[in-house]
DNA sequence: TATGCCGGGGT
DNA sequence: ACCCCGGCATA
């Protein structure tokens, strides 16, 4: 039942916090060297696809990451294709609230953060405050516009737009007591939806144990070289910079 | 608006 | 190899 999931849950957590891939470095008396997952994951990520526009060759002093120990199993769920990072014809990118029960798609992700700090997390404050933690609710999603095309203007499913201020209707902790309600609707007979179903279920209660266990910390915010020195001093800039490539001196 | 940077040019 | 920039995604 549920103590099962919620060891599951656990066991992933102190792995996790364990683990070089820690949500948040836990504790941060030195705050500032924090990553989030989505960086240490890109990061990875541009490592392994070698965006290597390189000039040398011969400087290339990096040879293989290390491979965390992480095992594979408890995140490929998490982390399925973020960004194709290609741009095709009317293909648009959209962006999915990962909460349980909730199938809510925006087109921001600004819009989906808002979401998601309103009704998920409880926080009533609209202000645009993003505490850097709504990153692991949503995904983005691509959706084929042509096949939708047909027989609009009938429907209006959700407001992209930023209009309406949702209604507060779920009260704090809410988030809590949300992770109870699975599987209501039991009508789910695909075959092979069980096992992502407990997948599912173990993912939100390691967001929610995870909401109430670590401490909101913001967004570490991203400084390249333009910015660092500034457009007038911009022969302090790295050379990827100055080419307008990506930098290699502040590497997320 | 500004920043980061891919793709595509030059020399 | 070294350099530049149009244009796009994103905040
Ligand atoms: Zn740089």
């Amino acid at each position: 039942g549920h103590a099962d999931k919620e060891v599951m849950a656990a066991t992933v957590l102190t792995s996790l916090s364990t683990s070089p891939l820690v949500l948040y470095p836990s504790s941060v008396p030195t705050e500032p060297a924090s990553k989030t997952w989505k960086e240490v994951l890109s990061a990875s990520y541009s490592s392994s696809t070698s965006g290597n526009w390189s000039w040398d060759a011969s400087d290339q002093s990096v040879p293989s990451t290390p491979s965390p120990p992480l095992s594979k199993d408890s995140t490929h769920f998490m982390f399925e294709d973020p960004i194709p990072r290609k741009r095709k014809n009317s293909m648009k990118v959209m962006f999915k609230c990962l909460w349980k029960n909730c199938e809510k798609v925006l087109s921001t992700s600004s819009g989906i953060q808002r979401h998601i700090r309103t009704v998920h997390l409880g926080r009533n404050s609209d202000s645009d405050y993003s505490d850097g933690e709504e990153d692991f609710y949503y995904s983005e999603i691509e959706v084929n516009m042509d096949s939708l095309t047909e027989g609009l203007s009938s429907l209006t499913p959700t407001s992209p737009t930023t209009a309406g201020p949702p209604p507060i209707f779920p009260p704090p902790l809410s988030d809590v007591s949300r992770s109870e309600y699975v599987g209501v609707n039991g009508s789910q007979s695909h075959t092979s939806s069980l096992l992502s179903q407990s997948l599912d279920d173990v993912f939100v209660h390691v967001l929610t144990l995870s909401h109430l266990l670590f401490p909101r910390k913001p967004r570490g915010e991203a400084k390249k070289c333009r910015k660092v020195y500034g457009m007038e001093k911009r022969d302090m800039w790295c050379t990827a910079c100055r080419w307008k490539k990506a930098c290699q001196r502040f590497t997320d």
